[in-house]
DNA sequence: CTAATACTTAAGCATCTCCTTGACTATTGA
DNA sequence: TCAATAGTCAAGGAGATGCTTAAGTATTAG
């Protein structure tokens, strides 16, 4: 117990800025150079960079330089395994559900076992 | 464009902690006291309510005071709501890949076509 | 009534985050 | 070659974050 995930701290935490969900946003669009992921957004090329490197940090983002361009890709695995963690959270919320449903069905089968008698 | 999502925001960046993660993960089991989840977890209780706050506030985690016991428990609409962001994510990098095979397919044909000839 | 319980609030502090500017390197088009 | 392009690196600063301790308020068991 209590075991923490430094990947998905890693993943969530490069997702809680805006400016990043908008690169992740624009990336599984397609690939961008740092310049064209750059234009649209209000800050300077050297801030981009900087959340570039966050979410390569994530495993969310890779890059590869060809020239004086940096092409840079979504990881889909990384974002696939990140949804994950919110199934699981869901499967084990919904059989909470099931279990309290199963004993309301039996509360009620004893309430009805004693009425007949 | 470059709207951003203040609740998403706010979302992730409550899941960054692993601390708040661990609380959720212990909610998704079921309700529980601020006491109780502040048990196994290495720090002051009030540590752990301002995690809390983080988390009402992200909309993640409601609670109500009875008496003087605080219950908690998940906002299971808040979490699936936040899947389905990578659901979406998933879906547009998905055709992408699509649109890319049938560009490939394309290509492949015209080159039969010019090998006919 | 009194003491223990279950939080709540506030102040303070070290660290991290997000951005800036300025200087720099490497590549490429004319 | 020389200038523009594309990106890199480092220092620094304002504000946010994740704790702490200390002092407070209700609520409840005895």
């Amino acid at each position: 117990m209590l075991k923490h995930d430094p990947d998905l701290d890693r993943v969530f935490q490069a997702l809680a800025d805006p400016t990043r969900r908008a690169i992740v946003e624009r990336l599984v669009r397609g690939p961008a150079s740092v310049s064209q992921l750059a234009e649209p957004l209000p800050m300077s090329l050297a801030a981009v960079v900087q959340h570039l490197q966050v979410l390569e940090g994530s495993g969310l983002v890779r890059s590869e330089k060809v020239g004086r361009v940096r092409t840079c890709r979504v990881e889909p695995a990384v974002l696939r395994r990140t949804e994950e963690w919110f199934a699981g959270q869901r499967t084990l919320w919904e059989r909470r559900l099931e279990r309290l449903g199963e004993l309301l069905a039996d509360e009620t089968e004893e309430k009805e076992e004693k009425e007949e008698k």
